[in-house]
DNA sequence: CGCAGCCTTGAAGTAAATCAAGGATTGTGG
DNA sequence: CCACAATCCTTGATTTACTTCAAGGCTGCG
């Protein structure tokens, strides 16, 4: 399950056989949403928190004029709104980037594994905490971060995460983005974006372009950027292996 | 105790009398700190968390050349770390702005409501997610607003949170930080603060000086910003009160 | 008194938004 | 198969927002 390629690779550590039969068994439902769709509007009344199997997904709020500026980005194996077992309801809308593929959890399922299996209560509570870390970071990155360093920071974050979950070598990976919506990550315009995602490629950082990302310097883009993958809660063996690029697995064997 | 002030006001609702002896059972200690000092470094390993009893504390990251920028404002009632607990270890730190007062309390402890008393814990774990949703929040903040209304929505923010436990009146606030402080907030320099600041005081919207805020405009004050105060989780009788503003208590009376 | 911390203001420089136009690619209907 | 529309990317010119640098003022305190 999707669920565990996530956790495995996280200081939490991986759940047992039958904490992940008990999560199996509160999937009531696989649903299917087209590209560019709305999934969840804020303030909707929710009874089920949903799984995203396979796609990418955004959390984001939009201001007065419709603007929207991206508060979370969702890959395989990451809770899309588990957070909103406990809240009620969401302050912000979840929409689709590409198609995609979710597994729809009953809220009172999730009650029962909170009175029954409280160690797995606990690892959900983590998941919820480590979207607030990544949260965290975002204010981070918008707030003391230039343009440039901004958007390299963004990239760093998505190799990480796609690393942990084997969707990325740890140098190279799809990201299905347009440039419109890096400027919704990164609080920016989409005419500023592609200047910038051309001074990363001149200063030989790396190429952002259809829809691929690949890392031509990964420790310059890392002190560029003041990226520190510390939120993110990997394993040491995970952050060694990221580090080292996939060049290293022959070297060790 | 301080914690039942802060979830009186809040969609979740108020602590039972059991509930509230347990919190206050796992409470091994209370301690004090000096203002703008350090309280929790980043990456220590933790086995307890603290509520913030009286003062002002912040959560901040920096960067490699030691700009903080603020992650979160704590008041009184707020957890300082309760997400710690399920973290283990924090991605940030976390100092005072004044001198403060805090409740220590022991994960053991927590690791005991969380066994025994499956509604509190998810009490718990909701206001977690609370502090998730003002990081979220603050991400909108920083990535959609200018200068001028990012400063106008932290001060919609802290009026609406100071009010939710009776500490404004929902006009007027002290807010003891400095100009300096609130470029670390918002992601600016002091001097465009101080300049911001005069902005707002010429546009007859808010007075901010000596720690002390005070809201001249409140609905202009709140359309200039795009706040919308949904992401603070307050019942609908609070945020009614705080739209009316102190004048109306009499009125009803 | 004299220093420290905070606020204030001006001038100059830089970063990013805005406005405007055009190019490439893909899908669609005639 | 080609015209076209739609979407996304690219580039230049201009304007605006914010930072940086520099200086000075105010207040409280040892």
């Amino acid at each position: 399950m999707v669920i565990n390629d996530f956790l495995r690779s996280r200081t939490m550590g991986d759940l047992t056989a039958d904490e992940l039969l008990a999560l199996q068994d509160s999937i009531t439902d696989i649903r299917h949403f087209q590209p560019r769709t709305i999934a969840i509007k804020e303030g909707a009344h929710l009874t089920e928190s949903t799984l995203l199997i396979d796609g990418l997904m955004t959390r984001y709020s939009s201001d007065r004029k419709g603007n929207r500026q991206l508060v979370a980005l969702q890959v395989s194996g990451d809770f899309l709104d588990l957070h909103a077992y406990p809240l009620m309801r969401l302050d912000h809308d979840v929409g689709t980037l590409t198609a995609c593929e979710v597994a729809v959890l009953s809220h009172d399922r999730i009650w029962k594994i909170q009175k029954e299996l409280p160690e797995l209560a606990r690892k959900l509570w983590f998941l919820t905490l480590l979207d607030a870390a990544m949260n965290r970071e975002w204010v981070f990155r918008l707030g003391r971060l230039k343009a440039p360093a901004r958007l390299a920071h963004f990239i760093c974050e998505m190799n990480a995460r796609l690393f942990a979950v084997g969707k990325s070598d740890g140098r190279e990976f799809e990201l299905s983005v347009t440039q419109f919506d890096l400027a919704e990550i990164c609080g920016l315009t989409s005419v500023h974006v592609n200047r910038v995602v051309r001074q990363l490629r001149e200063m030989e950082l790396c190429l952002i372009r259809d829809g691929v990302v690949e890392i031509l310097n990964y420790r310059e883009l890392v002190r560029f950027s003041d990226f520190d993958p510390d939120y993110l809660y990997l394993k040491s063996e995970v952050l060694e292996r990221l580090d080292q690029g996939p060049g290293a697995v022959e070297q060790t064997a």
